[in-house]
DNA sequence: TTTAATTAACTGATGAGTCAGTTAGGAGGT
DNA sequence: ACCTCCTAACTGACTCATCAGTTAATTAAA
């Protein structure tokens, strides 16, 4: 019927992409891969003929996004730190760099965030990316301790725990705008939340 | 068969501790009424006759949760606060008063943690729990700023984003011990996190 | 003797994965 | 240029297990 034959690759991004969206606004259980190869207008023999099983492709897609992620927090982190300043400065930078990647691509972001709860494999998946994303942030604290710009008997592993939840939830609110949850962040441009979170981080409740 | 049959909230209750303790270990999608009825040992009409669907069971456990949770959370609220010491003080009490029921009730903690994103009814309704215990610290974080306690340009329903922000993310992985996350909590007594959170909150990364 | 509670076998939709067959288009020969 | 193979890419109708929900018949208790 249609024409379009493409080249392996292309067909794979093609269905990928649309498996990532569909993934993300209607959930992993929700998406039957009939919805998808319609959107692409393909039959279903051509998905099982890139893919072998719908887990396949999304743990395909979640390996793809991990390295995107890892990597945008990468960048964040090539700041020289000397001074608390400084170290608000780079955290802040982190912070950027995550929330415009966030916005890049908010349908990778909404299925980390969400999880997968109800396939083992693909949820361990999604638990391994958030523990190297906490890594990064357990490294940059652990820094700055080296350098006594905090508190001796501070825990970076914990910290990081602390930093890591902050962001998950800041971002979950700021991603999911349309659900019923939280309707704080819409008042506030994504420059403001971030100020606010980053302090928060280092100053708390009752911080300057 | 078996001869045990009960009076009707008896049936009834076991099938809803039944459904929260699977619904929580294997998830809701995972778990099927046959396995419900197999464990309490009752024919799948006895569900049917009790509840109306499988959403419908999973509805009535969330809003018996709801109502706990926020009662555990007023209870923490007790206290008169009158000075930075004693909203630290304060603050402590409600994060041991949820721990403790967390520890309590984990397969409900589990559920409204994990979520259920596959169902969009009863996500909204894990949506509006959470929402409820996010206004509640709200209200204590706006009450610690009339007694000008907090820095003035502080707003509250912003903090109370990053406190429940951090409460998520350390109740997880607090909770979910076994799965591949976070082992970081695992060194730590339930009295020593808690009271490296509440400093978080309160202080920061360079806090005190 | 009524009815609340329960049974066990059933239905019907659903959706992941399969498979035998078809086609576009490039490599290689002439 | 033109033809012939070959196979990567694709089709679409099919299978088959699964599982939420139904129903007619049955039983304990009040």
């Amino acid at each position: 019927m249609v024409q379009d034959r493409m080249r392996r690759q292309d067909r794979k991004q093609q269905l990928l992409a649309i498996a990532l969206e569909l993934f993300a606004t209607k959930g992993f259980e929700n998406t039957k891969i009939s919805d998808i190869v319609a959107k692409a207008e393909v039959s279903q023999g051509t998905f099982y003929w890139h893919f072998e099983s719908k887990e396949a492709i999304c743990l395909e897609m979640l390996e793809a996004g991990r390295v995107q992620i890892l990597n945008a927090i990468q960048i964040g982190y090539r700041t020289t730190k000397v001074d608390v300043q400084d170290s608000v400065v780079s955290s802040m930078n982190i912070f950027e760099h995550i929330f415009q990647f966030a916005e890049e691509n908010p349908f990778l972001m909404q299925i980390i965030l969400k999880g997968i709860h109800s396939q083992p494999t693909l949820q361990s998946k999604v638990d391994a990316i958030k523990t190297d994303m906490e890594a990064a942030f357990a490294k940059n604290i652990r820094r700055a301790k080296e350098l006594h710009m905090t508190n001796e008997r501070i825990n970076p592993e914990m910290q990081a725990v602390f930093v890591m939840s902050l962001l998950e939830g800041v971002l979950s609110r700021w991603l999911f705008k349309t659900s019923s949850s939280s309707q704080v962040l819409q008042h506030h441009s994504l420059q403001q939340i971030i100020e606010e979170t980053v302090k928060f981080e280092f100053f708390g409740i009752f911080g300057v």
